[in-house]
DNA sequence: TTTGTAACCGATAACGTTACCGGCATGGTT
DNA sequence: AACCATGCCGGTAACGTTATCGGTTACAAA
């Protein structure tokens, strides 16, 4: 009569049992068609709307899923639509909860998530974050977790995440194919193995092509585009200065964009510039810059998909078990010396 | 010993009834020091998690707000940000649903809200919404609801907002006085009251100039950048083309930016362009393009407050209230043609 | 001694739902 | 006639928590 109409309401009002109306609202057997007939055009009048509380409380599983990271840039945002797709194709809910890059943040989010009694959580570990106890108490209460994009070894859970190796191999194979000899990489932060990875492919491609990377050009930087500005112009203004720069995130390729233009040089003829991501921004720069672009939408709904199947059927899926995605390069005037040399498809 | 610790377990490996091990966890009166001790340290020792679940279903409410969004761009995800800090330091959970500008969408979403039992609601409308039938669904739930940045009338829920008319006057007005005659509108979905009340502004900044609008000058499109490109490319095919355009939106004006770039037009001489959101890309670009800043965080903050307000001091808020913010515009080279003439504190 | 009054604790019901078991007809088999 | 299966329904407990009430001590005041 108040607040929440409950099967109690419509038990009353029909003279039937809770046991009764809550059978013939899950189509469960042993109940008359007319009897179930008449509780479904009731609730239906009263607008009754399950309480999914009480349900979780009873079968103790919310069909939430919980998700952690760090922000919510372009990239992440994609993928949590990828995300949100799959859960609403298995009938689960998420929350989002964004760390804001600050461990504090990370910590009261995985508190409340814990509190939530989410079934199971999705994270992307923020790029501060060195230290790992509360997502290791995630894990010690069995709580079924996938890491996606940005991983940690010391987290002995699946991850789902793309080729870094090949998309930094296939970023320095262009620039060295374009002619490029000293190629320069903004390589992020020094723990993240995401950088580790794609420095990986970066010496892979100079090792196929039989060059030595000359270890002055590699330098470290957080993922701000501030922190991209001001290594670039560390860089440029070595003695012997880079032809070339790999920054391993658009947003640090955008900052390298701004020194390259303040200490007035000319991409592609003077420096040629690769980013990853291909965020919709670097097309619309003055050259548009290169990048290497991963499937962002697909990988938030394979990480999902994954952990459904981890909840679901348990003890399946091993933990170590790594799944990849492959990037791929797109390449535009920043980079672009020889217009006969393009091997891969254009965008816009 | 299994899943979840529970008071139970606590009360059993000390001796104590339920009733005295919660009192004492919630540091209730009428219990023995000595007691609560012994509760409080067996309780850090088996790693308890209070059951939200169970605390929300006995309590009748979930300290959880659901958040109803067209998308996750960069200013509403800046404005999630502000929503998400008003809600951690009141003890709230915020859960996002993003509706991806579609209807069905919105329709899946609120449904799993209301099952969800959240406390209250805020709403973002889509721009392709025009049935509210879900939303009037909550309101007829006596849901507490507040709509920000976007919304209608039609609800009878309380408006955090930018002040449109101002800034779309803002806009217009540095256009008149840097000697722009012809100034087009790219004015947005025709029944958005956002657009309206931009166009608004455009009108009365007009007439503060003593000047006439052109009717052939409004023109209507959708938010995306291919909308605002193909609009402009009409604009400028006209016999009498305008002289600058303001955009209501900035993906809308790079956009027209991408137009007026293909027409072989200069910006600021040929033809001036104001945004309006100031987002990160719109400094970037060349010419970075002028826009009008709105206080996203702040905004988004502002409505969680008024929310948490609302559902705690019952029926204190007005349904017709309305919070006005002030915007802020930022000039750039897009529009500036007298270097003289800057009256805002510039940015980068 | 009785009475009063703190201080501390336990039993019970309730939040809304479902799982499990048991009961009573009905109607068909042996 | 006795038996059993089937169809339909109701009662009860449980999920984890707290609010309410009532009970037992102990000790001081009358």
């Amino acid at each position: 009569m108040d607040g929440q109409v409950t099967i109690k309401d419509i038990a009353k009002q029909l003279n039937l049992s809770l046991s009764t109306v809550s059978r013939a609202l899950r189509n469960a057997p042993d109940v008359n068609p007319e009897t179930r007939q008449a509780v479904m055009e009731l609730a239906e009048a009263l607008s009754y709307t399950p309480s999914r509380l009480a349900l979780s409380l009873k079968q103790r599983q919310t069909r939430t899923i919980g998700v952690i990271v760090p922000n919510l840039d372009n990239v992440l945002s994609t993928m949590i639509r990828g995300i949100d797709e799959a859960a609403l194709e298995s009938g689960y809910t998420v929350m989002v909860c964004q760390s804001n890059e600050s461990y504090g943040r990370e910590l009261a989010n995985t508190k409340r998530l814990l509190e939530s009694l989410v079934d199971g959580v999705l994270v992307s570990v923020s790029s501060e974050t060195k230290i790992f106890d509360h997502l290791q108490e995630i894990l010690k209460r069995k709580l079924p977790m996938v890491q996606f994009d940005r991983s940690s070894s010391e987290l002995k859970a699946p991850i789902v995440r793309v080729d870094n190796i090949s998309g930094g191999c296939q970023a320095t194979e262009h620039l060295i194919q374009q002619g490029y000899r000293r190629i320069a990489i903004l390589a992020g932060p020094k723990n993240l193995g995401i950088g580790q990875k794609r420095m990986k492919g970066y010496f892979d491609a100079h090792k196929a092509a039989k060059r030595k990377v000359d270890r002055d050009l590699i330098m470290h930087c957080d993922f701000s585009q501030e922190s991209g500005y001001w290594t670039t112009l560390d860089l440029l203004s070595m003695k012997k200065r880079p032809d070339a720069i790999f920054a391993i995130s658009d947003r640090i390729a955008i900052g390298a964009m701004l020194a390259i233009r303040e200490k007035g040089l000319q991409m592609p003829s003077d420096i040629g510039l690769v980013g990853f991501n291909n965020e919709p921004t670097v097309q619309l720069v003055t050259p548009a810059i290169s990048s290497v672009e991963m499937p962002s939408f697909e990988l938030g709904k394979q990480a999902c998909k994954l952990l459904i199947e981890k909840m679901q059927r348990h003890g399946v899926i091993p933990d170590d078990h790594v799944e990849i995605l492959k990037t791929r390069l797109f390449v535009r005037p920043s980079s672009l010396r020889d217009p006969a040399a393009i091997q891969t498809p254009q965008r816009s």
